[in-house]
DNA sequence: GTCTCCCTACCATATAGTAGGTAGGTGAGC
DNA sequence: GCTCACCTACCTACTATATGGTAGGGAGAC
């Protein structure tokens, strides 16, 4: 079991890496520095620095599938866990999502890259749209509902980053849990505010 | 004039490459080439890779600036023209805004080109501020309202440039659209459908 | 003459990736 | 118990190429 580690702990490197420099913006040097063996032996582990790449989104891919498939009962909570995912687990101001990280360098990146990117946004926007489907106020718009929260949280991660402060993060999500309840999907549960 | 063509031309180059690779997926070979001109002629113009990055996020900024200053009287029609400047002049689907490209690299990029990107943001968040503070109904979240709309457009940006299609744009501003109609801010004309 | 704009030729460094080897472990046959 | 083949996980040393950037020169315009 301990043999499994130094390639869980590369891959945990990398989406580090990933997620605060972008894919152009690492290098398998910055890998093998952090992990602490040599560059070469990453080699042992991953054929290329794609196929890394490519690892670290299926990796997220599935890890959002386990955390979609043990979250609290109810729309409106699965809504907040979502939230507080890309919140907490992404830290928010200060780094972005593995498929938001790839997107602005698109025309650069091979074509496997791409197709686990789309893989790890598809997975969310289903799941949100099964979410909204789920309550009867919102089925009829729920892959447009989808898509839009999608949204709103990537580019809530974005604009937050260029500022570095969570703060702005909340602020945005605030506004799109204000959208979904004026709407009297009632799917947000109200603030205190 | 004509002795300014080449700076120009090395600008326009630059910020598309921006646009579709982001600033850590040209090299300045990737310029030249473009352009026309060998690459140590491109430090004719501007000295370093950072201060012609910096230089076209300046360049977008006025731009967006000028933008600003002309565009139709009503909030309602601004709301609408600022959309479309995300649709049709970042070329949603196949493109990013210059400031959403470098979100992602952040931890790798200079001081002064995180300054440029937030001179960006600021921009047009300061402007969206202004829009919403012109209607009575609005100006109390004016700020909030900046800042979700600022990031809903960048997150539509996103998501769209993972599928490739405007489309998705499309539906995640429609959204955005009627979550400021549902608000009754009256803000956004209502769309036929 | 000198200033603008571009050129060829070059440099140090960093990149992804390869060649080839070593230390230690595991299991089979005897 | 012992050897032998094979394996995993890592290493040093290296290659080809691309990177940002420099030195210095030439042709034309004012």
């Amino acid at each position: 079991m301990e043999t499994s580690t130094t390639r869980e702990e590369i891959l945990s490197v990398t989406r580090n890496l990933i997620q605060t420099r972008s894919y152009l913006g690492f290098s398998f040097q910055d890998v093998a520095d952090q992990v602490g063996i040599r560059k070469p032996s990453l080699y042992h582990h991953f054929p290329t620095k794609e196929a890394l790449g490519v690892e670290v989104l299926h990796e997220a891919t599935d890890a959002f599938r386990r955390w979609a498939a043990t979250t609290s009962p109810t729309a409106a909570r699965k809504l907040s866990a979502y939230f507080d995912l890309y919140r907490w687990d992404l830290r928010a101001g200060s780094s972005m999502c593995p498929a938001g990280a790839l997107a602005p360098g698109w025309d650069c990146i091979e074509p496997k890259l791409r197709t686990a990117v789309r893989s790890l946004r598809d997975e969310q926007v289903q799941w949100l749209s099964r979410v909204f489907s789920a309550d009867p106020r919102s089925r009829r718009r729920a892959g447009e509902l989808a898509a839009f929260v999608f949204a709103a949280c990537q580019g809530a991660l974005l604009s937050a980053r260029m500022t570095g402060a969570v703060e702005d993060f909340d602020t945005v999500i605030a506004q799109v849990r204000a959208a979904i309840r004026a709407k009297r999907f009632n799917l947000v549960p109200k603030e205190k505010s």
